[in-house]
DNA sequence: CCATTATGGTTTCTAGGGAAACCTTCGTCA
DNA sequence: TGACGAAGGTTTCCCTAGAAACCATAATGG
């Protein structure tokens, strides 16, 4: 047995707390609950530091590509894009070859501001996942691996 | 090594991609999303299966325990509750040594259903972590339990 | 016993994201 | 070449949930 059980068992029964989902649930919502308090300090979304990651980490990135990237409509990234395009930390240039695609890059501002958030993310994981050994971590992360490969999840997850 | 490299080593480099975090979120992304759209077949919201669940499952059920449960706000649970009132499925009565206080309760039609949407929630758990051996489902729940434990996570996760 | 504070629940306002309609531009094919 | 469909991006509408203001009632304490 991994964990305490006199603590969990004195938990009010329910049969769900027997889902391996709900337990997932339980704390994938916490620790990016933790991360989205973290960013909004700095009155940045998730969705919007996503976007701001992969536009700084995939070639040619377009709107396009990161809605499917990102598992968001166009219309949400659009509207991401926006606020980005608003504080100026990235710049959308229109294609030569095709007027109707745009191609999004960082600004100097938004190359500056890149590598913070991502500490602040690395940050958050390494404070949350310290609570299990290295090589438990390296189980977890082989099994949730196997988990998205199994079910072919490519999309980059935003909340 | 637990999973297809190959597959994964093909994705564009990310610094993220390092983040058991990240991984959480995509697997448990698309677990809960699986299960929402197969509530959302019959119209339900997972919040309003979460309450209801909770309703028929803890003693003395009040909507202010159900926030603190759910983890949502008390404004949300109530409008969640009015959804549940309205199709029927629930019922509120004030208390009477409080009369601030409402006490929650199935209603026939509710609890004819609840079977059913935890039948779903089931299968939808099976089919997911079938990709795992018995034995890897039990890992996984124990590190998964661990964290809860370490970080003091109590709230029954809603979406 | 009354004033103040705390608690339970609802309502209002706002922000974020999906769905779908829309506009523009490109590709196809007759 | 011109019509039609497909694709990229934006806008509009709607729904959900949080934040905060609000109302009613209970508890506290002077």
């Amino acid at each position: 047995m991994v964990s305490n059980d006199t603590f969990w068992n004195s938990r009010v029964a329910n049969p769900l707390e027997s889902h391996i989902g709900y337990w997932l649930r339980m704390v994938s919502n916490q620790v990016s609950g933790s991360f989205a308090r973290a960013l909004q300090e700095r009155q940045i979304s998730v969705a919007e530091w996503v976007a701001l990651n992969q536009i700084g980490n995939t070639p040619d990135p377009t709107p396009a590509r990161l809605a499917d990237s990102m598992g968001m409509t166009r219309g949400a990234v659009s509207k991401v894009l926006d606020k980005l395009d608003a504080k100026n930390w990235i710049a959308r240039t229109t294609s030569d070859q095709d007027s109707r695609v745009q191609f999004l890059s960082l600004t100097a501002a938004g190359r500056r501001l890149l590598p913070q958030l991502t500490a602040i993310a690395d940050g958050n994981d390494e404070r949350f996942f310290n609570a299990l050994t290295k090589s438990e971590q390296a189980t977890l992360r082989g099994l949730l691996r196997k988990l998205a490969d199994a079910h072919h999840i490519t999309q980059t997850p935003v909340e």
